[in-house]
DNA sequence: CATAGTTTGTTATGCAATTCACAACGTTAC
DNA sequence: GTAACGTTGTGAATTGCATAACAAACTATG
């Protein structure tokens, strides 16, 4: 359960490219596969991918790769807890209930996301997929009781600030902010930006100067 | 016109935020900002901040700090296009819709989303938000007509690299993908990932262990 | 059993990006 | 005018990350 040492958030986002990819059908013949081919598909170098997984107290064997099946169970043990870790999301608008239906339908995460909230009345006390949305004064309450740990922000950007506060009043330490806003938050409170705007503008930038290969 | 010289994505990805920063409202009643004002508001340093207008053939004096405006005039002119680019969203599902709602709306961005494509009839001829959907048969046409350099792809991940492949010979040369797949390209074609399951289990696992601070 | 051929685990190397530190400069106060 | 303060611009130091490189280990084969 101890963690090894410090790792990256870009090593940890990598680890979780690696997992999905071997839940999905990598080497399903031979139920083994090799560092290039996991770096193939992830795209990344092979000697990234062992250096990677070298962090977890590895597994592989010289000349027959990792065994799918072992590999995968390590990572997922790894980056998640045995019961999944409780999120919550806040802003059921056009782009919080798209996630919302990704989560409940096509995605095949440990994560639950579990409950959502909203001021708009509308859009509180209906269940979206499972998963209900409850008006913003039981936040303190509903994360308390169902053990909620992460936070999606999906609010207008003049609101975000007020949401994540409330977030981790309540007891939250992640938050993934699609709002376009950069957040204050206390030190312990992990915070990642999804920025769609920033992200189409880079892209932009390098589809005329077109030099460098990156991600994020 | 020319660049300075090569500059990284990350380094892109920042200018993009202080440019959106500056034209929202910072330093309104002096029209001058610090360094260490960006900073704290882009959740940076100030010497990161320095550094990155820096490259830009700066204009900030001491003691005074950067005129909003002129910095921010730059920063676009660096950023963009004098025109603005012009960008075609593939897969109008629930991520697609929610994406091209923000950047005929909500969006401040001198980019353009000027065409949709999607599979289903029952997307194709409509106009969502004064962006036409066409059937994938016209992209060739359509992309090549609009001058569009810029795709983002939001179609299901099993044909999220045809869709790339479809883009490309269209001609486009930079690709938003949010489909969680690594796509190959060839060298000349810029790609960023929007990978929300990654980023959702990063920020899971350090809601846990709690510590470093990072971003994307 | 020995030999050839691959792939892993890990250490060393190189590179890029961020931070540090400070001189130069402008501004303000008196 | 001049002294005191605060900020910029930038070379140097540092940190972190990714690539390269290689010894050890395993399989296969005859
Ligand atoms: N839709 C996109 O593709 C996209 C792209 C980039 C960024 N964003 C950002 O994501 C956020 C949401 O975007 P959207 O398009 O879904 O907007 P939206 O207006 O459709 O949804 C916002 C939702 O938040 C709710 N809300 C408003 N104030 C609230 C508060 N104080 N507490 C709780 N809920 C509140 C509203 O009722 C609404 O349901 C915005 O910050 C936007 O800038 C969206
Ligand atoms: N919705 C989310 O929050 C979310 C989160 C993470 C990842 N994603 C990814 O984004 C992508 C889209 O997600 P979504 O929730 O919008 O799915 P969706 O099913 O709602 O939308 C997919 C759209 O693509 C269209 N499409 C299907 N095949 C096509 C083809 N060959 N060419 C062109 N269009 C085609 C469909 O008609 C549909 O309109 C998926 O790859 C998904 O994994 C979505």
């Amino acid at each position: 359960m101890s963690r090894r040492q410090a790792v990256s958030p870009k090593c940890i986002s990598r680890l979780s490219l690696y997992g999905r990819l071997l839940s999905t059908g990598v080497g399903s013949t031979s139920g083994r596969v090799y560092s290039h081919e996991l770096a193939r598909l992830a795209g990344v170098s092979a000697a990234q991918v062992r250096r990677d997984i070298m962090g977890l107290g590895c597994s592989g064997t010289p000349n027959t790769g990792y065994d799918v099946q072992a590999l995968g169970s390590i990572i997922t043990e790894y980056i998640h807890t045995p019961e999944g870790q409780r999120v919550a999301l806040v802003g059921v608008g056009n782009l919080g209930k798209a996630i919302l239906t990704y989560f409940s339908h096509g995605s095949k995460t440990r994560l639950r996301l579990v409950a959502a909230f909203d001021t708009a009345r509308d859009k509180t006390g209906r269940v979206l997929h499972g998963c209900r949305c409850h008006p913003m004064e039981e936040m303190s309450d509903v994360i308390r009781r169902e053990n909620i740990t992460v936070g999606i922000i999906t609010v207008p950007a003049d609101v975000a600030q007020q949401t994540a506060d409330a977030l981790i009043n309540a007891g939250v330490t992640g938050i993934l902010n699609c709002a376009p806003v950069a957040l204050q938050v206390p030190a312990r409170v992990y915070v990642e930006n999804l920025d769609i705007t920033i992200k189409l503008e880079t892209v932009a930038f390098f589809a005329r100067s077109g030099r460098p290969q990156a991600d994020g």
